[in-house]
DNA sequence: ATAAATATTTAGGTTTACCTAAATTAAATT
DNA sequence: AATTTAATTTAGGTAAACCTAAATATTTAT
């Protein structure tokens, strides 16, 4: 019920962060974000399903069942405390913190976690500003939403894009939009779903449904 | 040159540990370590030979080369490091250190055991007395003597077990021997090989051959 | 509604690190 | 020295987690 290998683990975790509240994941979104190929995904995602820990049907996609949503909450878990130690105590920065963390989350010790935890004085938030669960998964509910979600006028901040890849790079460096970017919705257009936004003080952009889709943003305050 | 696997790393570890100097390891004792089959043991020793790790002609044992040695020192290093946090930061006990550290040991970033050790003050020696390697693989000459190659009235103070059986620890136990004990041999019985050592200030006690064998101590001073 | 394009799965192969059983070499005993 | 015993290696097999290429579903476009 309670060890996974290295493996099972990362894909647990890839599909916890897809999934984003009830979505199903696709195969091509797993294997893009894991860097497998889509054949080794349909392989790993039977595994799982025979373990119970995630709901799948052959070409219909994927979610975690409770347990499994409850495995991937230890893995973020283990997985935010390192980070947090790691720029905390050891002084990396926050850029470096991430790839070590996805190493040492995979030592599963529950003692080990919890008296880091405590050592750390259970902090609430890593270095990225993401929430780290408690000892029994309780997680505050982040109130991050897509930027297609923000009301007018309310100011937030960028914390998550759910598409990493070059193409939504370029174009949000085009758009002077990166994670830690201030942003307040101006105008929406009910024609074609694009809106106008204002980026940091002094100006306005207009960014494509699909765009402001993929960008997610946490309320100030 | 600089990356191993989980199981390299570990059947490098061994052999380190096991050649004591420059002995020559042999396939049942790499065996008993690891507990794996002496089939499997030859075939990884091919695997590291080919990889310059190790020397090794067939039916003769094998030794590290000077490659395989700087990799154990560095490997060794880390365990230690990470030994050095859990009973230092966390409070964990010295018993429950060692296996934590199996696997924390592993996470092989140069910058990441770097930086813990400046963290904790660049500790000298784990929580069991043992030496650990600075950065450049540099390790404390050991004073360290099984008991049976001990002068007679020099005080020493218990450093290490070889034998890690409940058996061992029962017998131990009984005679109230641990590590960081004081001992002094008093007299040693040529017909059985066995000994008298005073054991802290009060008693003295009889230590069969076998038993001596496995325990290492350091001169005090 | 069909055809073309895309997504997913199946089938079969690879590598790593194990294993068992059998063969070989070395060491110990008579 | 010959034989028995023990240690080691070889041969062939397995499971995990990948892979490629081909087959099959599904979605999209005509």
């Amino acid at each position: 019920m309670l060890n996974f290998s290295v493996s099972e683990e990362n894909y647990i975790k890839a599909i916890f962060r897809l999934q984003h509240g009830d979505n199903t994941v696709t195969t091509n979104e797993l294997s893009a974000e894991l860097r497998a190929k889509p054949a080794s995904i349909t392989d790993m995602m039977k595994k799982l399903r025979t373990k119970k820990l995630v709901h799948y049907e052959a070409y219909k996609g994927f979610r975690l069942t409770a347990e499994g949503r409850k495995a991937g909450l230890m893995i973020i878990r283990r997985h935010r405390l390192w980070e947090f130690f790691l720029s905390e105590k050891l002084k990396f920065t926050w850029d470096e913190v991430h790839e070590l963390a996805e190493e040492l989350e995979h030592v599963s010790s529950k003692k080990l976690i919890d008296k880091l935890d405590e050592f750390l004085g259970f902090p609430r938030y890593d270095p990225h500003g993401d929430p780290i669960p408690d000892a029994n998964g309780k997680i505050e509910a982040s109130r991050q939403v897509a930027l297609t979600a923000l009301p007018l006028n309310k100011s937030a901040t960028v914390c998550h894009v759910s598409d990493q890849s070059s193409s939504m790079l370029e174009l949000l460096g085009h758009k002077k939009i990166a994670i830690g970017t201030r942003v307040e919705l101006k105008k929406q257009f009910d024609f074609d779903g694009s809106m106008d936004v204002r980026v940091g003080r002094q100006q306005t952009v207009n960014i494509s449904k699909q765009l402001a889709q993929n960008i997610y943003v946490k309320y100030d305050g």
